[in-house]
DNA sequence: AGGCTTTAGATAACATGTTAATTAAATGAA
DNA sequence: TTCATTTAATTAACATGTTATCTAAAGCCT
């Protein structure tokens, strides 16, 4: 591959630190949504996974999530308590529980699903949509570790 | 703009989530190898500005390592008690602190950089690097809240 | 000087991130 | 069946993230 010298590159052009400056200012008015609720972002992903998705157990919610086991555990005990979840042992495994969204769980979302969108909304327009498809697919790929397939194609 | 209906975009193609998972997988080799070094992320991204311009006050390190000044706190007085930064109070201002990198943390820079460069050229290889320059420009054009300058231009 | 405001850092309190170890239940091989 | 192995979830321990508050030193204005 065409690499020059094989430096370390400045800390301005450093791609974690890309990924994490940009994620800091994208989150930053959803948290400010999120604060009047009294929810953290990750409670709030947590919820809106088990909105869109249905019931799920721990590890699965983790993964879409993108949170780590012990950080979950937390979070579901602690939506659990504040009764925005409800937890069940699985039947046929009984390591496994089942958490499923209350009906308090799905009103906040639903309070807050408009202007959630209108923030989502918002970072479209300031890329145009195109731009914004592609960050999505480089984003995707660079996750995967190989090329993925095309948006809109 | 080319709004649809405003909806709440799916978990599966939601900008933050996507920009933690794809942080989530830049960063792991990059916190391997720094584990063997017995440090963490934030303290490596502190030593490299430190290394990269110098001496600076906690303000400024916050500021380009984009960490929250409670954090910074912490990680600055961890990194002096190891031995890894000076702390000195500024003669002509008492309440602000220059940090230096003291040897032994320009010896931890110069014994992971070769490591740390080959892991950042495999994300450039991955993507190629026009596509790799291409997702840094949107990145940052993001986390400016508007048109970045373009860099191959 | 005296008093008000601002600024640099630190602390507090609580939630999450991260790695390692632990517990209980399921699985699989001898 | 028995025992080693694997797996789902939790717990432990420590570092960081996040918001609010606090302290000390500058700046400012009169």
């Amino acid at each position: 591959m065409a690499r020059t010298k094989l430096q370390l590159p400045s800390t301005r052009r450093s791609l974690p630190i890309a990924l994490m400056r940009s994620r800091e200012q994208v989150m930053a008015p959803i948290r400010a949504m999120l604060r009047a609720s009294g929810l953290t972002e990750q409670q709030w992903r947590v919820l809106r996974i088990l909105s869109e998705f249905g019931p799920q157990d721990l590890t699965e919610i983790a993964r879409q999530a993108c949170l780590l086991m012990p950080s979950l555990s937390r979070i579901i005990r602690s939506l659990a308590q504040n009764g925005l979840v409800i937890r069940s042992t699985d039947a046929k495994d009984r390591r496994r529980q089942t958490v499923v969204i209350s009906r308090a769980g799905q009103k906040l979302i639903d309070d807050n699903s408009v202007q959630a969108a209108q923030i989502a909304a918002s970072y479209k327009d300031q890329l145009g949509a195109e731009r914004y498809e592609l960050l999505l697919d480089l984003l995707t790929e660079l996750e995967q570790g190989g090329p993925a397939p095309i948006s809109g194609e």
